[in-house]
DNA sequence: CGTCTCCAGGTTTTT
DNA sequence: CCTGGAGACG
């Protein structure tokens, strides 16, 4: 069949239009469930089939994983190698043109991108420079604050005046160390563009078609960045009802300024719900109704109503974890689903590990995705710093990381001398080590041991520029590991636990893995510690390339990270006040922040396909003890007669619960992880 | 001068 | 639980 016999067959009348208006400014109002990532991948697929050449192209999404799902599935539906192909998130793409560009803006381009992590270092040792107090100091504030500025979201006013010099300083550190933080990732592909015009028509030019996905998450920057970028054939993909990223500056008003940018637009609405059942899209209308500030829509199915929604009310924590993987264990079982069909959704990352540990008891395979990102790890981070001070000396913040860890004699002490040279002639912390280990001994103040431990230390880094070009990153990466000792460094830092020193040696190893996939993958060309480091920044764990790893496991994940995702079960954890909506949301932001963790919620339950099951828990711990829990307020906007209640059953105690389990898995003939 | 040990405090969501 | 900081110790 050709591609427009298929798309005659599998399209509705909009979908269709959507897929095959290439031409010209289009805002496609997508609900949940519309078929939205369908429509996308056809439409791409229908431009490379009509001619378009790949690199014309540029979709750009919100996350890794929608862009990787975004490419798998053209792929599938095109079977070309997509080399020229553009899809990326809006990140990426703007590491992708300052790599190439930011020489314009007075970076060198072998850049570091600093994570929170390191933007809260820098601004530590910004603030230490200035004498800063130190209870004036709530780095999470400070960081929040600086990007609201950086980005125009606030301006300075008296209230944050005190902070102006900091937040200098913070911009001086990030360019001698030659590094850009996340916000800089959108924000100075756009100077750059404003200040380089020639720049921008290059780009203007390659880029004929441009997509954006999940449009009611782009940010002013983000929008502005696609509005400088855009000629005229422009498809932007969105839904209003889906908008949980305003904490991080989306606002959907960008829906209104698309319009008004690109008067020619044409819109295009799905409102069919091809996902989830009668029931389901009808509990998930009857909660975002109530939200007043909304482009009034309601979806439909051709579905059928499908099963009730079931509620269960656990005693704590620990029982709605078991309950979860008890349930995933009968479900399976009787309805045939393999375990990749389970979702299970929560709104904090906290919530996990209860619910980690009874899917380990009970031998459920799972992945957990976003999360505290794998990269956040301790020994991630540091072995990442190594390979970013081989890239880029002029990257204090990472050079400061890595010095002393492991031990090697180089302590406060010698930090703050070479923070006097570097402060008084305006060098990083590595031209200073240079600086004073060539000056004349008596000039360099420094014990000849500590010379000696400066020296080899430089000499370490000086020696990964082996990494830079070439092939075998991940052997030489793991010659770097043995030759300082990591391991070493690990069991005496963790003197408890050699169980824990194992562990996180398994995650380095594993870190070395997925480089040697990534190295390997034909695809990608330059595989050079660079484009490795480009990469990885934006990465969170679930982007890791392990292969076909996480096929036939549970997905558990946030709300957030659920986006755009569908499983046949869904469960979502924790429907309580204070969880959804979240205390902070509720006291910070008042009905506005109830409203985006009402679309929260809404995004959660149109996640699912045919089962959803909501659990809220009667108590749980919190730091201070267990407190007692209130359903939340979202389970009383499903209409009543869709859902099923289930008495907590409080006789079953997790012992019980654990022996029922153990004699379920007795009786059961094995192969439930389905064959790849 | 560097290292070790103990203690407090912390997490909403992500690039 | 895990990280980071302060202060004691070698």
């Amino acid at each position: 069949m050709s591609l427009e016999e298929t798309l005659k067959d599998e399209l509705n009348p909009e979908q269709y239009r959507a897929v095959t208006t290439t031409d010209g400014a289009i805002l496609i109002i997508a609900g949940a469930g519309s078929g939205k990532t369908r429509v996308i991948t056809y439409r791409i697929a229908n431009m490379l089939e009509k001619g378009i050449p790949q690199s014309q192209i540029l979709a750009l999404t919100f996350t890794n994983k929608a862009a990787k799902e975004m490419s798998d599935r053209i792929r599938k539906l095109t079977a070309r190698k997509l080399q020229n192909l553009t899809i990326s998130t809006f990140h990426a793409f703007g590491v992708r043109i300052l790599r190439q560009d930011i020489d314009k803006l007075g970076w060198r381009t072998n850049f570091s991108i600093y994570d929170e992590t390191d933007r809260n270092a820098l601004i530590k040792e910004s603030a230490r420079e200035l004498d800063f107090t130190e209870d004036a100091l709530d780095l999470y504030k400070i960081g929040g604050l600086f990007s609201d500025i950086k980005t125009g979201r606030k301006d300075w006013q008296s209230a944050n005046d005190g902070y102006r010099e900091l937040y200098e300083a913070y911009q001086e550190g990030l360019k001698l160390y030659n590094a850009v933080d996340f916000d800089d990732l959108i924000v100075l592909p756009i100077q750059l563009f404003r200040e380089s015009p020639e720049t921008l028509q290059r780009y203007r030019d390659r880029y004929r078609y441009i997509m954006v996905d999940e449009f009611q998450d782009t940010s002013h920057q983000q929008y502005e960045m696609m509005r400088l970028l855009a000629d005229k054939n422009v498809a932007v993909v969105g839904d209003d009802d889906q908008s949980i990223y305003s904490w991080r500056g989306a606002d959907y008003q960008n829906i209104i300024n698309f319009e008004k940018d690109f008067p020619a637009v044409q819109e295009i609405r799905l409102e069919q719900n091809y996902r989830s059942t009668g029931t389901i899209l009808a509990a998930a209308n009857g909660v975002i109704k109530h939200n007043t500030n909304r482009k009034d829509k309601e979806l439909w199915s051709g579905n059928g109503d499908g099963q009730p929604i079931e509620l269960f009310m656990p005693e704590n924590e620990a029982a709605e974890a078991d309950f979860i993987a008890e349930s995933i264990l009968s479900i399976s079982v009787e309805e045939k689903r393999t375990y990749d069909d389970f979702g299970v959704l929560m709104r904090a990352n906290t919530q996990s590990r209860p619910i980690e540990e009874a899917f380990l008891e009970n031998n459920i395979p799972y992945v957990m995705s976003g999360g505290t990102s794998f990269f956040e790890r301790k020994e991630i981070k540091d072995i990442i710093s190594y390979l970013r001070v081989i890239a880029n000396h002029d990257d204090d913040i990472n050079l400061l990381r890595i010095l002393n860890t492991p031990r090697r004699g180089l302590g406060r002490a010698t930090v703050e001398k070479l923070n006097v040279v570097a402060d008084r002639m305006g060098y990083s912390l590595w031209e200073a080590a240079k600086a004073v280990l060539e000056a004349p001994e008596k000039e360099s103040k420094l014990t000849e041991a500590v010379r000696v431990n400066l020296e080899s230390f430089i000499s370490l880094i000086e020696a990964g520029k082996n990494m830079l070009s070439g092939k075998g990153l991940s052997k030489k990466v793991k010659a770097m590991v043995d030759e300082i000792n990591y391991y070493d460094y690990l069991i005496s830092d963790n003197p408890k636990s050699e169980k824990a020193a194992r562990f996180k040696y398994m995650n380095i190893e594993s870190l070395i893995k997925s480089m040697e996939l990534w190295e390997n993958n034909p695809e990608h060309e330059d595989t050079s510690l660079y484009a490795y480091l480009n990469r990885i920044t934006l990465l969170s764990r679930d982007d890791l390339d392990d292969g076909e790893e996480d096929k036939g496991k549970v997905n558990l994940m946030t709300v957030h990270a659920s986006k755009g995702l569908e499983f046949p079960v869904v469960f979502i954890a924790g429907a309580e006040e204070g969880i959804m909506p979240h205390a902070r949301a509720v006291e910070e932001g008042g009905d506005t922040a109830v409203e985006e963790e009402r679309r929260l919620f809404y995004v959660a339950v149109t996640r699912a396909r045919d089962r959803l099951l909501i659990s809220s828990c009667r108590n749980r711990r919190r730091q201070t003890g267990t407190a007692e829990c209130e359903p939340s307020r979202f389970l009383d906007e499903i209409p009543q007669q869709l859902v099923k209640y289930h008495e907590p059953s409080k006789e079953l105690g997790p012992q019980d619960a654990h022996e029922m389990l153990q004699n379920m898995l007795k009786n059961l003939s094995r192969p439930r992880v389905p064959k790849l």
